[in-house]
DNA sequence: ACTTGACTCTTACCTTACGTCATACCATAG
DNA sequence: CTATGGTATGACGTAAGGTAAGAGTCAAGT
């Protein structure tokens, strides 16, 4: 007889533990070619390949039952077999997938939660002086424009506002350190396209109603106006303020000329 | 408190069975509000809806543990879950598509299974007297020309030989029920036009070296000289085999001219 | 011959997420 | 008061082995 495995070795050899061999021994499946005196167990050539036959069968997800079945039998029940599993597989897998899907839009539902309160949106500011910078902004610009910032704010996703605040204060940092430049030189205003592009991502991303550089220029004027704009950890800076006026507003006529 | 839901209501609720609300009573993962004094198990809103969740969690297939651990846990755990959980879909999905493409090719192979025999193409026929078939065919035809029909037949996938065989045998019925017509009559000639693209196929199917129409008139000569071509059902039938002749031949002819 | 280490045997309990009894208690309508 | 039906608890079964326990076996080194 070709090849003469124990347990140990046919197990090796096809990729299964000793225990699937013992169990498949026992429920009939694939029994040992003969037993040794010590009831060892020893295969050979044609057992090896009926267990492959068997992993085939199982890597197509059939249960143990049925593979004894059809390794059993003829051939005609395994076409039908084959068949009726094979719309079980398909069934899982569009169940799979649909899974995935559902796992993308939870993440995505996650990731983008919108925040659900004004709280949030001004985070870090007490409440009052929330509700006061609201009644202020919605002064200046109007209630319509306030509004849509707003919402535009609330329903992004919350790690791209994330982001936009890091941007915004990286952004801050590097103007301050500039400080002491001309407010048109090149590096300026270079950190001051990102600010009007920081801005703008604020004002409402993907709204075809930009904002529109007078209106930066316009802020431009809170800058000097409102010390809050210019208020970096807790100190006004009126330096500072002057500074960026004059930088957004070269920016602006820049763009305009 | 909103709702009061006995186990049976809830269970037909949340389309559970009523072992798995107790289940998870007892693993922790969804304990009742209130016992009554009888122990019976009492549900209020809140219950309701972590019930949905793990239902949730449950459609994504996680297991229980991992469910009550997100749901006992704020969501950063989750979206590292669910990420990985993704993965682990993507991995079984592909895996799917990976059998499925396995069983196509495992059901083509077997509709395509060629023949390991001889015995198997000459089935129901004796052995001695396939052999003795073969070295007549092969004394006949040459044995070049009876290895290549047989090699094609070999080679045809089993169904259609099957199909074949079946054809063979409806042409052959058809044409005895109709041995009291004329044999140049359009309705033998129809079925004679079978025959031929019958025993063309038999022949070898995508060859170009085609059947010749020679070679069909030739066989008609063995079905006057060979009884074992009109033998139907074990009878000889001497009268058929002059009428498939004239058939045959007249199709040949009208082929020819 | 003896020990050691690797191998093997059988038996049996553990796993998941319930389904399916079995037994006994509880509630309520007629 | 009882019939009916909901409920509780406990136990067993499922698929395909994993893991462990306790004991026997084999080959090699000393």
């Amino acid at each position: 007889m070709k090849g003469n495995y124990s347990v140990k070795q046919l197990a090796k050899l096809a990729g299964v533990s000793v225990r699937t061999l013992h169990l498949y021994d026992k429920i009939g499946l694939l029994k040992p070619s003969v037993r040794t005196d010590a009831r060892y167990r020893r295969y050979e050539e044609k057992e090896l390949l009926r267990l492959q036959q068997i992993l085939f069968y199982k890597l197509l997800d059939f249960p143990l039952k049925d593979i004894g079945a059809i390794l059993d039998n003829p051939e005609f029940e395994l076409l039908k077999a084959l068949e009726g599993h094979k719309q079980l597989l398909t069934i899982k897998r569009d169940h799979f997938t649909v899974l995935l899907n559902t796992i993308d839009k939870t993440v995505n539902h996650l990731k983008n939660k919108t925040m659900s309160n004004y709280q949030e949106l001004y985070e870090g500011m007490p409440k009052e002086q929330a509700e006061a910078y609201r009644s202020e902004a919605i002064a200046k610009w109007g209630e319509d424009v306030v509004l849509r910032s707003e919402n535009a704010l609330l329903e992004m996703p919350k790690l791209n506002l994330e982001q936009l605040k890091a941007d915004q204060k990286d952004i801050t940092q590097k103007l301050m350190s500039l400080a002491d430049k001309d407010p048109e030189s090149n590096e300026v205003q270079l950190q001051i396209a990102r600010h009007y592009a920081n801005i703008r991502s604020f004002w409402g991303v993907s709204d075809p109603t930009d904002l529109k550089i007078e209106t930066y220029k316009g802020l431009a004027d809170l800058y000097i106006a409102d010390e809050r704009y210019t208020t970096v950890e807790g100190k006004a800076n009126p330096e500072f303020a002057s500074f960026m006026h004059k930088a957004m507003v070269h920016f602006a006529d820049s763009k305009l000329k």
